[in-house]
DNA sequence: CGACGCGTTGATGAGATTCAACATGTGTGG
DNA sequence: CCACACATGTTGAATCTCATCAACGCGTCG
């Protein structure tokens, strides 16, 4: 289903990836970077809406996003379930599995995407002989416990507006650091999806972009967002501006 | 203001802890748990209702929990703060801190507890060399993320009623696996923290005690609780029973 | 074209918050 | 050891936010 792609030696690595400076080799010197080529030795095609990994699936591997949008979904026993993040170019997707050696999560791609396979055998072993990247790791996952923790805080001490600024604030950052426009973008995924993200209904998500837009905060067409007004964004989302 | 404790040549170590199933040491071959005892020189007595460390804290150490139980709060620009964690004997606090060397979070001492101070620099360097220290660090954080999605989850997908049950199953659980009874135990949180955690105001926890108990899932005398129906709880948590 | 997915908007109601009063416990100082 | 103050918890009534149910519009794709 999604296509493996067995990485040629005149493909783009590790040290010479553009993404660098989000992925894995982040502060890493040159020479060590270098060794990080090794790890990744194939790629997957995921296309738009399919799975790259399932909860439950034993834990081979851990994906750098090359290219693409993906979200992270906890499902619970009465079929119910909570959208955990959306994970743009350059983030690592299963790093909460390393408890279990089971992935925690399922991941599924929101448009065609492109993922870097590093398989968790030999990242451990290349750890065990590289500190930056033993460094890195912790790192990496102490990111995503903030992370969570943050959406902690905004699932439970914040109202509806409040939780959509924050989140397109947070999304519009993310973006920008990647080289894209802040205020204008376009979102890969459904009201739906935010609401669940969230914690509200798809209806509230839409009703909230109507009210920033009659705010004269943003401007939406379909999934396109232009934020109009940043500093009031940022004053509805209770973060200095 | 917290009481700094060398450790004396003859007090119990990491690898004679009774807490090391729990601990950084799980799953260590006995000589390698032997190594971590080097790691922990000195505890802290952190005395109910103070602070062990506060977000920005320059983070020298994280700690691992010899008895009694803490809380870690993020706090907001506007005063608001969120409740993340409560951590019992044997969990891991600071880890989250990690990624920027400073505390991510402010960990409260919710009773007279008391700590082990485990030097992130000696730990870090321990890691290098001892591959079981450096896989259970991960499992670790991994385990926290693993937690704070499922509070995601929580807070975003289930109504008032379902949290609070899922909070006290979990609450029983490790208190369990610590060898305390599953049915009868001491809340040491009030109900303006479990509210706080729970993204729930105090009055809606005191109302929901009440319901529970007019429904003869459980009983409270104050702050004991004694669960009546563990299936009945695990019901409404939307849990297998 | 018609069907379907996705988004918007309105009417209504449920669940949780807020405000308020009161009860119960805990701790302190006389 | 009791009295009093203060923190914590309970309960009721009014209010509000967001969810639910429902209808409809727009755009896409076979």
């Amino acid at each position: 289903m999604n296509k493996r792609i067995p990485l040629a030696s005149d493909s783009v690595r590790c040290s010479t990836c553009g993404l660098g400076q989000f992925c894995l080799p982040v502060g890493m010197e040159a020479d060590d970077a270098g060794r990080m080529d090794e790890l990744v030795q194939e790629r997957i095609r995921v296309a738009k809406g399919q799975a790259l990994f399932h909860v439950g699936d034993g834990l081979e591997a851990v994906y750098g996003i090359r290219f693409g949008t993906l979200k992270t979904v906890l499902e619970r026993a009465d079929g119910r379930q909570q959208i955990t993040g959306f994970h743009l170019a350059g983030e690592i997707v299963g790093l909460d599995g390393l408890a279990r050696t089971a992935h925690a999560s399922t991941a599924v791609a929101l448009e065609d995407s492109e993922v870097c396979v590093i398989p968790v055998r030999d990242l451990s072993s290349l750890a065990g002989h590289l500190p930056s990247l033993q460094r890195q790791l912790m790192r990496l996952m102490s990111r995503e416990i903030e992370h969570d923790q943050q959406m902690l805080l905004s699932l439970g001490a914040m109202r509806a507006e409040e939780r959509l600024a924050v989140f397109l604030l947070n999304l519009s950052e993310r973006l920008a650091a990647r080289g894209y426009s802040a205020s204008t973008f376009v979102l890969r995924m459904s009201r739906e999806e935010i609401g669940n993200f969230l914690g509200l209904t798809l209806e509230t998500v839409s009703r909230l972009f109507s009210r920033l837009s009659r705010a004269q905060l943003l401007r939406t067409r379909q999934r396109e967002v232009e934020i109009l007004d940043m500093a009031g964004l940022r004053r509805i989302a209770g973060l200095p501006c």
